[in-house]
DNA sequence: CGCCAATATTTTACATGTTATCCAATGCTG
DNA sequence: CAGCATTGGATAACATGTAAAATATTGGCG
């Protein structure tokens, strides 16, 4: 034996930690993405690729900084997760004529194909998860969602007490 | 120019994906962890060192498994946290007695300090977040979360096609 | 034209996420 | 008590998150 004191007093008087927004935002996504994973691995994808793809579907020929603000990749994510793309021939990409820092991706044929094959797997699973939970109270959701995220980015940022 | 060709019919009869719930959740949770970040930063915490020493802090003596679980860290993660943690000092682990698998990991003093030191701050921006939002609306979120959570936890796992 | 600040993207460096594997301690079973 | 499956935790290997620095291109300005 070596500490069996029973600890008179643990000083808990902070709110319990698995209750904090950011935990839950955090087990709430993870919980949601459990159910799409597997169906992305038997593909051969990964979240973020799937991602990147979706995002081009949804519009053809984005730039790298357009494809992160809509992927909400970071720059040097991005920047390799389209490496490994091209690699695989699902994407295709060219300097923009006018301005040779940019360059412009878009999915090639192959990763149109990929795409239709996911798709419907990815489709019925949120299908399944929209019944769970109601259209209604999904939408709801999303809608407190998109405010909260609204509220924090437009608003003035918090600060702390540190100031340099 | 080069390509102006209008592109006829771009193939768009899928939700647009970033209304989806996962990015709803992902851009969420970041729009938070944006304004508790830079006072972590300033004290030379991450946020998952953060995660358990705030686990730590409500409950003292924990097993590794039993803290993976709480802050939702994986056991590799959790176990390189644990060990830079160990070598700062925040931390202390020591075997249990009647198991020399396990071990129980406590807050140093050094630990409850920094915890004494950063908490202020943190439950400033908490406040300031919950002030925004609304305390309500907020006690809504967190429900609605939670009960998301437990409908995709609980209930039987969503099959695609993908059958082999 | 030549210098230089600004911009778009990539690269670097390190922490974490994720899966698979390894190791040591345990405890069951014969 | 010897053999072996199980368990708690650590390590390995590779992809991503994140911040900072590097690279390349552009546009302005003397």
């Amino acid at each position: 034996m070596s500490d069996p004191a029973p600890r008179p007093a643990a000083p808990v008087r902070i709110r319990h930690f698995t209750r904090s927004l950011p935990m839950s935002l955090l087990r709430a996504r993870e919980s949601v993405m459990r159910h799409f994973r597997p169906a992305l691995r038997r593909n051969g994808m990964t979240e973020q690729q799937w991602r990147v793809l979706r995002a081009l579907m949804t519009r053809p020929g984005m730039e790298v900084s357009e494809l992160a603000e809509a992927t909400f990749l970071l720059g040097p994510s991005l920047s390799r997760i389209l490496r490994d793309l091209d690699s695989l021939g699902l994407i295709t990409r060219r300097l923009d004529d006018a301005d040779q820092r940019r360059s412009i991706i878009a999915l090639s044929p192959r990763g149109e194909s990929l795409i239709e094959q996911i798709s419907p797997e990815s489709e019925t699973i949120y299908a399944e998860i929209t019944r769970r939970f109601g259209a209604q109270r999904l939408a709801e959701l999303q809608a407190m969602l998109r405010e909260l995220e609204t509220l924090l980015t437009e608003g003035p940022p918090i600060e702390g007490t540190g100031e340099e």
